[in-house]
DNA sequence: CTCAGTATTTAGCCTTGTCTAAATATATTT
DNA sequence: AAATATATTTAGACAAGGCTAAATACTGAG
């Protein structure tokens, strides 16, 4: 059983290694986890110890196979809870990292997966990452433009080029925001124009607006 | 702010304190929180100087009223946690208990308040235990059998009095389970067969059926 | 009222996870 | 290649929360 610590340590760990695809520095970790290197140095022998970590003195660390195992699951129930809070509390995209950050931590194999399955089995969550399903497998995302998706591409709406005023105006008006899951139903060739689909409302909206809203897509 | 064994500490001592109405001995708390009475001494001493339970050597404890709020926030937690994971993640409702000790020490007044909200403020949990309400508020509650209630009256299903295997057969062939609530809609005056609504469906039972019934009522 | 028995507290130790300061290894510059 | 700078580890300390053993306070029976 992993104390609290020790799986936070092994998602931060697993996110550092995915940036640099290699050894993670010591310090790299320290910095990412608001601590002292000499705590990183205990925790690295600990976790090396219960053979989570490939660790090598003065050499940076690795995940071994098993740690990755515990890592994506925390990173799972993560990205599980935000979709929760989202899409059944309402909860806006920018105010659930924290709340998830504590939820992740609950241990029950059984909740994580009920709750996938109440989600609906979501493979993005609110901020456009993936969700890694019960087996640990992990989809990849890129960035696209709306404009640029076929039909039935979707993906979840996490940024705009012109963030002018009136074009945020627009977006609430429209009741768009950040977070949204966005799936592309018609194009229209004559003027470029899209309908989406956007919590369950349809919608048109033009090549102009298209171009401005960037998605994170499978 | 509380530690999760501060927080476990307030809320025995409250449950111990409302049986008995009057000061805890600190071995009847160590032996609910399975610990040694030098243990909970400590802890005594701590959360005194904390200004939530009142201390005296030798003497017992009880919650001061800025421990009461705390542990009453606790329990609203677990019994709503609990009332979700019956109602929204169908689990039995004798698999929820643990879930909701990690669930409780979850830290955000919004959320709890959302999640209330989602589940419709729901007054009684699913092993038909009060849920305090944000302003900590707790309605009492009473044990009925479903033949003596009346038309509107509702309650949590806690408990039958024939256990025969052919009366939990018919239950649950009849989709009636402990946890659910059940609330009567009409009786017949002729056989005294009752018509109720149970997880949105009616049905009629006889009864024979309602006097092996056990409900927790407001 | 005294003394045995029980309840409670104190003292001292352990583990986890953190810290600072000092020591040591690696990297960079010249 | 030596000297300096940086990164990492070790050593020793602390707080939280637990434990055991010993000391102390209360309680109830005679």
């Amino acid at each position: 059983m992993l104390t609290q610590a020790e799986e936070n340590y092994l998602k931060e760990i697993y996110a550092l290694e995915e940036l640099a695809q290699k050894e993670v520095s010591t310090n790299a970790i320290a910095e990412k986890m608001q601590t002292k290197a000499s705590s990183v140095t205990d925790m690295l022998q600990k976790l090396s110890h219960k053979g989570l970590v490939a660790y090598k003195k003065y050499n940076g660390s690795r995940l071994s196979e098993k740690g990755r195992e515990k890592a994506v699951l925390i990173i799972r129930k993560h990205r599980l809870w935000e979709t929760f809070l989202v899409e059944k509390l309402d909860f806006p995209w920018d105010e659930v990292h924290e709340i998830a950050e504590q939820l992740e931590h609950i241990k029950s194999p059984k909740l994580t997966d009920r709750l996938d399955a109440f989600l609906g089995y979501p493979e993005l969550d609110p901020h456009g990452d993936p969700i890694p399903n019960s087996d640990g497998e992990i989809v990849k995302v890129k960035n696209s433009c709306l404009a640029d998706l076929g039909i039935d591409d979707w993906g979840i709406l996490v940024g705009v080029k012109n963030s002018s005023d009136d074009f945020l105006k627009y977006l609430n008006k429209k009741n768009i925001a950040i977070g949204d899951k966005i799936k592309v139903t018609e194009i229209e060739p004559f003027d470029n124009s899209i309908k989406i689909i956007i919590k369950a409302m349809e919608m048109v909206i033009s090549e102009d607006i298209a171009k401005n809203l960037y998605l994170r897509t499978k």
